[in-house]
DNA sequence: ACACACCCCTGGAAGC
DNA sequence: TGCTTCCAGGGGTGTG
């Protein structure tokens, strides 16, 4: 499931793969996943243009190729695949953009739910998906005190406060019980209800946590590859994620799965008070 | 503001 | 063994 070291991954590697290249066709044989287009129309837009950057906003890719920007979000299993277009095409292939150099950027998605939106360039912020999204957690702007003034009124349970997108992007499930572990915050707190270290700890793990999965090239514990096909490796450093009465690495108590906004949680109820 | 139910979807696991 | 049911999960929407 990609969240934003996943999602920066991708990107990343995506970059090395497909700047430069100019798009022959597009063929898209699940139209639902482009949303608020008719497949005639994004195809028109996008063929003759070429791949200029890639950014990320929160889990959301930003494919640049001016005038357009195509904003792809993998949500539970999307992967992009650049291929050689002999290859043969794999089951669940919705999205191909076919490259003048008889290459292949191709969009693969098992459960289809992930989605592509189309807007002009440089105004990517005042639409839907991105226009409600929250602050970056590599921000200069996302600071310890910035955490303090924003969970001061929030009575909300802090790992759904965490989950949220309008709040922070790019925590998912897996990373938000990491950081709350290493944090030593219970998920069920009321955001309001932190302390100053415990929110300064929040933030500084956040940011760790977050750093040294993309180091680790993402987690990836169902069918998560970047874009060259590779795994990440950072399951193997997961402190609770999947860990169900599994040994607190640190304390030795029994790890456990309760439900909290609706998602499988995992915590140490010894370190996690 | 917040909680919660429901929906989208597939395949692997669990239950029978 | 083989069938059916359950479950995971990001985010959108709708309801209370």
């Amino acid at each position: 499931m990609p969240e934003l070291p996943e999602v920066e991954t991708v990107k990343r590697t995506l970059e090395s793969l497909i700047i430069g290249k100019q798009i022959e066709n597009v063929t898209v044989s699940l139209p639902r996943i482009i949303r608020k287009l008719a497949v005639d129309e994004f195809r028109r837009r996008l063929v003759g243009r070429e791949i200029e950057r890639i950014d990320r906003r929160g889990k959301f890719l930003k494919i640049v190729c001016n005038p357009w920007t195509l904003i792809s979000h993998l949500r539970m299993e999307g992967k992009y695949r650049l291929v050689n277009k002999e290859e043969p095409i794999e089951k669940h292939t919705h999205v191909i953009f076919h490259f003048t150099d008889n290459t292949e950027l191709r969009y693969k998605d098992v459960r289809q739910f992930g989605t592509m939106d189309l807007v002009p360039t440089g105004e990517e912020e005042k639409h839907p998906p991105l226009v409600t999204l929250g602050i970056e957690p590599f921000a200069k702007n996302f600071t310890s005190e910035w955490l303090k003034q924003n969970l001061r009124q929030r009575k909300a349970k802090l790992k759904s406060l965490l989950l949220n997108q309008t709040f922070i992007v790019g925590l998912g499930n897996i990373y938000v019980d990491e950081v709350l572990f290493q944090a030593k915050i219970h998920p069920e707190r009321v955001a309001s209800t932190l302390t100053e270290e415990e929110i300064d700890r929040l933030h500084f793990y956040i940011r760790k946590v977050l750093t040294e999965a993309i180091e680790a090239g993402g987690t990836s514990v169902r069918t998560y590859r970047n874009g060259k096909g590779e795994m990440g490796y950072f399951q193997v450093k997961l402190q609770v994620y999947g860990r169900k009465n599994q040994p607190c690495y640190r304390c030795g108590r029994l790890i456990e799965r309760i439900v909290v906004a609706g998602r499988g949680t995992h915590l140490c109820t010894n370190c996690q008070q």
